[in-house]
DNA sequence: TCCGCTACGGAAATCGGTTTCACTTTTGTG
DNA sequence: CACAAAAGTGAAACCGATTTCCGTAGCGGA
């Protein structure tokens, strides 16, 4: 196999112990016999065992990440943001999907533990039914939830103020004459949907609207269609349909646009996230723009701060989102 | 720390080996013994230390993988098929990003070894720069390519035969009755960007057009945006603007939509991938389905075997994809 | 010169499992 | 029933680093 720290210490004329501070770049080694080992090393092309220096260290430099669904373009790129930060220092990244499925979470978690990662990076894939993974998790290793968190455990969090945005956008929409709305979301099995149906309910409630048909479903594009299928065949479409996220709304126009209706002169459309397709779409999709570098930052600075030994009661940091105004409300 | 494989064994009444033969299921412990190690295993709520394992046996039950660029959903994708084909096992997934960056890969690649992954799946960013690379790791575990393969390595790869694809594009549009064409793709320094092209090239001289302008940049949106510019300012639309990607596609179309051109009547437009936005874009995007899935199983099927011990010379699948005609060609 | 302190360096313990090896017990067969 | 083969078991070696522990050398100060 490969060539063992042992070899290098040889060559270099010192004992394991020496080579192991030399490359370690630890001091209590002379300049001369750390010139030694690493020329040694770099002679015989040595490739420390990272597994062996795990055993012992009790430090993997591998951080753990689960997300309900990596193929999700905006989790695509929370996961991508994470994954560049982390390469800054010698650390790698071991990932997960839960694919929405609480018990899945539960085993890739405990996965990701048995691996030893030094810490976790979480996006929960249920406000209720993922709490106890996280609460034990919480108990080995930092975690960090990212985006989504979880209801009954109090932990670092980082995220989106979800309320915030939607506000922004129902204060958009009653600036350009929005009079009735409706809002296409989640059911909200995440702290994200929930949140912006009750932002949504709470705007809706102070520009004294009722607030209009509230259909309820998932994540998905196709979703998107059916809800405004539902709309077109109830009677009045209403002035705007405030959605749940990008897909959601990118369903919802390519269905309201295949039926003829204009947007948005008849009918505006809304989304959230602002995925890369967002500005893609006919018309362009007015939507909230989550700084995902900002929030993939801020997650491994709490990881890294915990990581590091620093005491601090738990962090929850909501970063306020941008409204984007595209073609989707514009006159 | 936690419970170690020594407590269970006491508990258990037998020896650590036992203790061990019984967890990892092998044959060769008596089933009375094996029950009560499981049992105490149970009760002790014992999770094996994946590392001191790993050191011993020299199996990590971790793959390692890296792509270009994870938030791009064609890779993002993939990179979730692959996990996906994982799960069955109990394998994880270590996950690098290189950025289209050679130097930047072979540091990402070295890393994941140094973490003793038991195989790589790689995208490789660039069909020459990337073959030292990818050559050096294969010396040391199982690697295949998936996707896009370098040239001067000779090793498994599984990818869509982007030929193929091209031909069949190109064969639709001349059916539709598209005499002029044109080409927006990227420069070849992958090889499906390699491939696209040389497919184009030939598709178009088999119709007897000369192949029409043909503009290269990268595989981005805005690239497509500014060619599309480019095309309308020249003299004379072509009947059809054959993509390198959907991205590009993407990007093509919103420019030529914004300034009034009507797709498909005046141009048709068509892409490559089947990326999730393909379908919302209006119109729908005409494009060549890669068939991820099937894709990432087959390069799973092959690591597997290959670390089973199977001995056989290299493969190369070339899976055939699927024209998949939407909007943005129809008459 | 002597003493104490710090910096160095090596032998050996250690991390927590898996695997080998030698020995004992069962099982199978003629 | 005798004996070979197979199955079961535990002690100890092992994987390859890091870290502890202790001895030695070098240095500054009294």
């Amino acid at each position: 196999m490969g060539v063992r720290i042992h070899e290098v210490a040889v060559r270099a004329g010192v004992s394991v112990a020496t080579a192991s501070r030399a490359l370690s770049g630890q001091r209590g080694v002379r300049a001369e016999n750390r010139d030694r080992v690493l020329a040694a090393a770099r002679e015989l092309d040595y490739e420390p065992n990272a597994v062996a220096a795990a055993l012992r260290s009790r430090v993997t430099h591998t951080i753990g990440m689960i997300v309900p669904r990596i193929s999700n373009p905006f989790f695509a790129t929370l996961v991508e943001a994470v994954e560049g930060r982390l390469q800054d220092g010698r650390r790698s990244l071991l990932l997960a999907g839960s694919h929405y499925d609480p018990e899945v979470e539960r085993q890739q978690v405990r996965s990701l533990l048995d691996r030893r990662v030094d810490a976790l990076v979480a996006v929960p894939c249920h406000q209720h039914h993922s709490t106890e993974t996280i609460g034990n998790a919480a108990e080995r290793v930092p975690v960090t939830q990212l985006d989504l968190r979880v209801d009954g455990f109090h932990g670092d969090w980082v995220g989106v103020d979800n309320e915030a945005g939607v506000f922004q956008v129902v204060d958009h929409l009653a600036a350009l004459g929005a009079h009735s709305l409706a809002f296409v979301g989640s059911h909200p099995s995440d702290s994200s949907a929930q949140a912006r149906l009750d932002g949504y309910e709470r705007a809706a409630a102070r520009h004294a609207h009722h607030s209009g048909p509230v259909l309820l479903g998932d994540f998905s594009k196709e979703w998107g269609r059916q809800a405004a299928e539902k709309l077109m065949d109830s009677e009045g479409l209403p002035d705007a349909v405030v959605c749940g996220n990008d897909t959601i709304a990118l369903g919802v126009l390519a269905a309201l646009i295949e039926r003829g209706v204009r947007v948005p002169e008849e009918v505006m459309v809304t989304g959230f996230d602002d995925i890369p397709y967002a500005e893609l779409s006919r018309p362009a999709l007015t939507t909230v723009r989550q700084p995902q570098e900002r929030l993939a930052a801020e997650a491994v600075r709490l990881l890294t701060s915990v990581m590091e030994g620093e005491q601090r009661p738990p962090q929850r940091i909501a970063v306020a989102p941008d409204l984007l105004v595209r073609g989707s409300t514009k006159r």
